[in-house]
DNA sequence: CCTCATCGTCGAACCGGTTCGAAAGCCGTG
DNA sequence: CACGGCTTTCGAACCGGTTCGACGATGAGG
C-alpha cells in the first residue's frame, strides 16, 4: 500500500499539502489538487485507518455487543444487526461485532484499547453485568433494553407497556371479556428481560380495569413444548374468546397448532400479538399484531450514540425514549360469538 | 486514558522497557517487571490498538462480509455469523462486520485502509462481482461458496453434490421409485448459487444411475407461494412415495402443509432435507437430513484465514475444500408401501 | 587483572497520518 | 517603494505504541 508520503512525492508537493486537499480544512489551489488527485488515483491510495484514528483519537467504528442465550429464539437478534449496521454506515461508522460470552471482558476490550468510538449494547436486562463494565470506560453508549438503573445512559425500547395496553383495548373494545395471555418463556424473567413484565404487568393491569377475566402464563421457547403448553393452555379455557401473544416462538408455531386443534381464527378464537413486520413476513403470521420495529430502535440507538459521540462529550442529559408501538390489523380478530 | 509513557513514569523506566514487559520479547528483571505491572494495574492501562497495529501492521481484527438479499431466508446468514465470531476470537482476532449492500465496496473500504488482517467473505456466488475487488486488495481472504474461479482463493463450502447422493442413495436403498426435488428458489440459482445447482445435478444423474424417476422443482421462498407450490407439485405427482427438499423456507412449513394434506411421513411419504442442526432445533423439524454444518464452514474459514494471515505471506497453495456431508436419521424415511 | 559475553535498560527512530505556526509569493494601497 | 494582508505551501511536532542499536553493570574465564 502507497501512504500519504508517496503520493506526496508523486505530486511534488509536501505531506501536510495532501492532507489538507484530502480533508479540505484549508485552501489549495486548483493547479496542485488536481496533481494531487492524479497522484492519488494512479497510486491508488486510501488513507491508513490506525495513524488517522491515532491522531484524530476517532476510529469511526461502534461496538456492537450481542449475547446469544442458548435455548433462545435467534431470529430475533438479528432483526435488530441489519439496521444498526446500516445506520451506522450512513453515519461514516464500520461495525465491530462481539459476541463474547463474556460481556464485561468484551467491552472492557474494544473500549480500553480505543478500537470504538462509542457502543450499541443489544438485548439489556434489568440488571445487566455490562453495565458496570460500560460505565467504567468513558466511551459513549446507547441501550436497547431497559435497565432498572439507567443513570447517565442513553436507553431506547420499545414501549411495552403501551404494547399491552393496546392490544388489551382492542380486545375489550370488540367485546371480549376472558383472554389468555401467553408471555416469554419464565427462564426470560429470571435473566432480567424486563419487556416481559412491563408488557404482562400493563395487560394485567389494564384487563382488571375493565373487569376482564386474564389468565397470564409463560410459554415455551422450543418444539415441541410449545405445542404441549399451548394445548394444555387452551384445554384450560374453552370459555376465552381471546388470545394474546407475546413470544416469537409460540406465535410462529401457533397457526399450525391452531389448525391441529380445529379452531379457526378469528371465527372460534380472537388472537393478536407483538412481533416484527419483518418476522411476520418471513413466517406469514396473519395475526393483528402491535410491530416490535426493531428497525426502528436499532436505527435510533445509532442516531442517539453517534449524537451523543459528536456533540461535546457530556452534552445534554442522558436520554430515555419509549418507542411508541403501532397496531398493525390483519384481520385476527372480530367479536366474541358467544 | 493513560499511555504507555504514564505507565513508564510510574514505574520509573523507560517506555521501552514497559512495552518489552508487556510482550515478553527481551529479558526483563523480577523486580522492575513486578513494578511495571503495579503502576499497569493502578492506572488501568490497556495499549491503544490503532498504535500497535500502526507499528506492527497488524490491527488483529477480520472482516465479516455479508449480504442480505431482499427475499430470501434471512436466519440462514446467522448460522454462520456466530461460529465465525467465535471462532475469531479463539484465534484472537476481533471481527470487523460489513453489510454494505455494495460488496465491492466495501470490501475497498476495510481493506486499503488497513482496517483489517483478512477477510471472510460468506455466500459467494459463481460470478461475485465480491472477488474482483477481493483479489486487488493483496489481504488474505476465505470465501464461504464456491465461485466458478477459484484461482488464487481459499475456499470452503459443504459438498453439495455428495449430499443429494447419499440422501438419493438412501432412497434408493428404501426401495423407491419415483421422488420428486424441492430446490431452492430458481432466482438463488440466477444470482449464482452454485450450491443450486450442485445438489440439483447430482441428484437428476444419481437418480438416473439407478433408473429412479426424478421431479425437480425450484421451490419458493415465501408465503403463502411456499405453501402453493408445495401443493401443486404433489397434486402433479400422485405416484411419487418420496419428497427431497433442499430449501429452508419450504422445510420450515412442510410441516403444517403435509398435516394440512393430511399426508404421514412416513407412511404416506419419505422426507429427506438438507439443514443445519440448529435450525432444525429451532423448528424440531422431524426430516431425516443431511447437516448443512454452518458452524464447520464458518469455524474452518476463519482457521485457514488465520493460518494464511500468520504463515507468512503466500506460503502454502490455494486450498478449495468440500466438507463432507453428514445424515442424521430422524425416522422421515421408510420403505413406499407400493 | 583484563577481556568478553550476558543481562537489563535506555534513547531514538519509526509507523502514517493530522495540524499548527510560519514563510514565500503576490496583490493593492498610501 | 515600503508595507500590510491574503493565499498557498511547507516543515516540524505529535498521536502511542514497537523495535533496533547501544551502553553500563555484572560475572565468568584465561
Amino acid at each position: 500500500m502507497s501512504t500519504i508520503g508517496d503520493v506526496a512525492k508523486q505530486a511534488g508537493v509536501s505531506r501536510s499539502t495532501v492532507s489538507y486537499a484530502l480533508s479540505g480544512k484549508r485552501a489549495i489551489s486548483d493547479e496542485t489538487r488536481t496533481r494531487i488527485e492524479a497522484a492519488i488515483n494512479e497510486l491508488g491510495f486510501t488513507p491508513n485507518a490506525g495513524a488517522r484514528a491515532l491522531k484524530t483519537a476517532q476510529t469511526m467504528v461502534l461496538g456492537l455487543l450481542l449475547q446469544f442465550h442458548p435455548d433462545e429464539f435467534a431470529p430475533a437478534m438479528l432483526q435488530y444487526v441489519l439496521p444498526v449496521s446500516e445506520a451506522a454506515r450512513e453515519e461514516g461508522y464500520d461495525i465491530l461485532m462481539v459476541t463474547d460470552p463474556d460481556g464485561p471482558r468484551g467491552i472492557r476490550r474494544i473500549a480500553d484499547s480505543d478500537m470504538v468510538d462509542g457502543i450499541v449494547l443489544l438485548d439489556v436486562t434489568a440488571q445487566d453485568p455490562r453495565l458496570d463494565a460500560l460505565r467504567a470506560t468513558r466511551k459513549p453508549a446507547a441501550l436497547i433494553g431497559l435497565p432498572r438503573d439507567t443513570a447517565g445512559l442513553d436507553v431506547i425500547d420499545l414501549d411495552f407497556g403501551e404494547a399491552a395496553r393496546i392490544l388489551v383495548d382492542h380486545l375489550q373494545e370488540l367485546g371480549h371479556r376472558e383472554i389468555v395471555l401467553i408471555c416469554p418463556p419464565h427462564h426470560v424473567v429470571e435473566r432480567g428481560g424486563s419487556y416481559v413484565w412491563r408488557f404482562r404487568d400493563s395487560a394485567i393491569e389494564r384487563a382488571a380495569r375493565y373487569g376482564l377475566q386474564i389468565h397470564p402464563y409463560y410459554g415455551e421457547s422450543r418444539q415441541p413444548a410449545i405445542r404441549h403448553s399451548v394445548d394444555a393452555i387452551l384445554d384450560a379455557h374453552p370459555k376465552a374468546t381471546a388470545l394474546v401473544v407475546h413470544n416469537d416462538a409460540t406465535i410462529a408455531a401457533l397457526p399450525a397448532i391452531l389448525r391441529e386443534r380445529g379452531v379457526d381464527v378469528p371465527t372460534d378464537l380472537s388472537v393478536v400479538s407483538l412481533y416484527s413486520r419483518d418476522f411476520g413476513e418471513e413466517f406469514s403470521l396473519p395475526f393483528t399484531a402491535v410491530e416490535s420495529a426493531a428497525d426502528v430502535l436499532g436505527r435510533s440507538a445509532v442516531t442517539q450514540l453517534v449524537r451523543r459521540i459528536t456533540r461535546s462529550p457530556d452534552a445534554g442529559a442522558p436520554v430515555v425514549r419509549f418507542v411508541p408501538p403501532v397496531l398493525t390489523d390483519r384481520g385476527s380478530t372480530q367479536h366474541p360469538r358467544r
